[in-house]
DNA sequence: TGTTGTTACGGAAAACGTAAATATT
DNA sequence: AATATTTACGTTTTCCGTAACAACA
């Protein structure tokens, strides 16, 4: 039994039982990976792989079983890299974060500076995507965090803590009715909204879950005329007209958005809470939680270690 | 890095950091080990062992983070073979037993010989000793499961689940005083007690500090003359007059001890709970948990390994 | 001075890549 | 026919034991 092996079952499965492809992604020997394979299957004395003929189609029964332990072995052997990175690289090493446009473009420029200047050896990297498939990032180990409003917290197998709150606003033009109404004091309804063409994100993102929520609530149905993943792209078609925007509220600037005026939406869409979620159970080097830290304004490090790594 | 030094690794803690028995106990040569602990050391990056000179003294302060991981590695290989055993060799296999001598003597010997009928292949081994050794050795893996009524429920590290309920009886000769009482229909009393010499269980066993605290949560103090850790000892100087015995029920036989007669003591000491324990997070055989089925009649074994397994 | 850990060295074993053969779709 | 896996085989590397050496207590 060796480590080879049990890199090699691991990557075979995520590579969907392809050895060739396995054996590429380890830079080996597909010979080599074939065998080890099969001499871990005979010392164990069970078949991992169901095969028909020669091909390998799947996990047998035992496979599953061997498979279970085989990955939490990989992972151990991963976070005993990790642990020792820690204190022979000190604060060197990368920091992987996965998050939406949002969060890169309106949250994160306010943290990344300073985590920077106390970690100047730490290498960062931003990765997008959905929700979803920030969450498919950490577990899988290609991030180290992700960033989002959604998903994050029903992710069997991440640890979230609250990261901050924030909440919609609505943006057109100082024309437009809907200004005319705020600035006269009165509150902007659902039904107010419901009236405009609508510019706001796509589905999976930045609360719109809750946007759509509440119009369903109110029994109304928006005239939504383009979803889009970041608030730039809504900004842009407000502004040539498309309809009103949604977006979250840091993606409002004063300054830059100058000729669109913000109308507050929180009572409308409720309060939304960007989580930041990490693999539970895997090791994290320190300068991980210090950004966490620098994220979440009300959590201490202390706190922050014990939620996302309670046994620990 | 190879599995050979997570072994040593964790052997060379194991025997209080002398490399020349962790070589021995690994039946290996010492050089070897040395060797494998260096360069395991030189590919993390950090030094592991804490060293003066040459003599290794403890570990170093990363040394206490990677052996952590060591820990769950090798655990996580030994489940390896486990989880393969359990389909490769179905029902052969050892299952090795840590309980008092209480639980051998008198709770077994029901269950062994339905056990033995089912899985005729697995070799059984009884350990016994005190409630916190048997803890201990579930904890470092040299027993797959401990039956006893202290000390499981609040070890760290151990899964428990209730098995059975028993009480404490007095036992003495038919001419005593107390069982001419107790003849009379009238419950023998705290203080009746506590007017006779009294033979009973050790400190560490067989609910013993139930006795203790009921004479002092009544204002008593017992006359103990003896203490033991079986009941077998206890009804032999029961029996030399030496004093009246408190045992557990099930070991006052009817036929065997009819020179003695029992006083059922329940409304003095309480009724008490034998649980069987299990180390957490550890894989265990199949017919492991069809025996602890076998002892706690009123669990299923679905019921068991949910308590037992819960994130597996 | 005995015990414990490291260095040196050589034979055995294994690991791994290339080439060829074989099976599957 | 093209793709995928196993077998064969030879080189290279690693493993591991013995022997010799060094240092602690």
């Amino acid at each position: 039994m060796n480590i080879q092996q049990f890199r090699f079952v691991r990557e075979t499965i995520r590579r969907n039982f392809n050895l060739t492809e396995a054996s590429r992604a380890l830079y080996t020997s597909q010979p080599g990976v074939s065998k080890a394979i099969m001499e871990f299957e005979q010392e164990l004395g069970v078949q991992i792989f169901e095969r028909h003929g020669k091909r390998i189609k799947g996990l047998t029964k035992p496979g599953h079983a061997v498979a279970q332990v085989v990955e939490r072995i990989n992972r151990e052997i991963e976070n005993l890299k990790r642990v020792s990175d820690e204190f022979a690289k000190r604060d060197q090493g990368s920091l992987v974060i996965a998050c939406t446009h949002t969060q890169a473009r309106y949250a994160l420029p306010s943290v990344i500076p300073a985590f920077r200047e106390q970690f100047p050896k730490v290498r960062l990297a931003l990765a997008e995507g959905s929700p979803t498939q920030l969450a498919e990032m950490v577990l899988q180990g290609q991030a180290d965090l992700a960033i989002a409003t959604e998903s994050l917290a029903q992710t069997e197998g991440l640890a979230s803590v609250p990261c901050y709150r924030w909440e919609h606003v609505i943006v057109c033009e100082a024309s437009h009715p809907l200004a005319v109404k705020a600035r006269g004091k009165a509150k902007v309804t659902l039904a107010d909204l419901a009236a405009h063409p609508i510019v706001t994100y796509d589905r999976a993102f930045s609360g719109r879950r809750n946007i759509d929520e509440a119009f369903a609530g109110a029994g109304l149905q928006p005239d939504i005329v383009l979803a889009a993943i970041d608030a730039d792209v809504i900004k842009t078609y407000v502004r040539v007209g498309l309809g009103i925007g949604i977006i979250a509220g840091m993606a409002y600037d004063a300054v830059q958005d100058s000729d669109l005026v913000s109308i507050s939406a929180g009572h409308l869409f409720g309060k939304q809470v960007s989580r930041v979620a990490v693999r539970s159970g895997e090791f994290l080097r320190d300068y991980v939680y210090t950004f966490i830290g620098m994220l979440t304004a009300d959590l201490n490090p202390a706190e922050i270690r014990a939620i996302l790594r309670p046994n620990l």
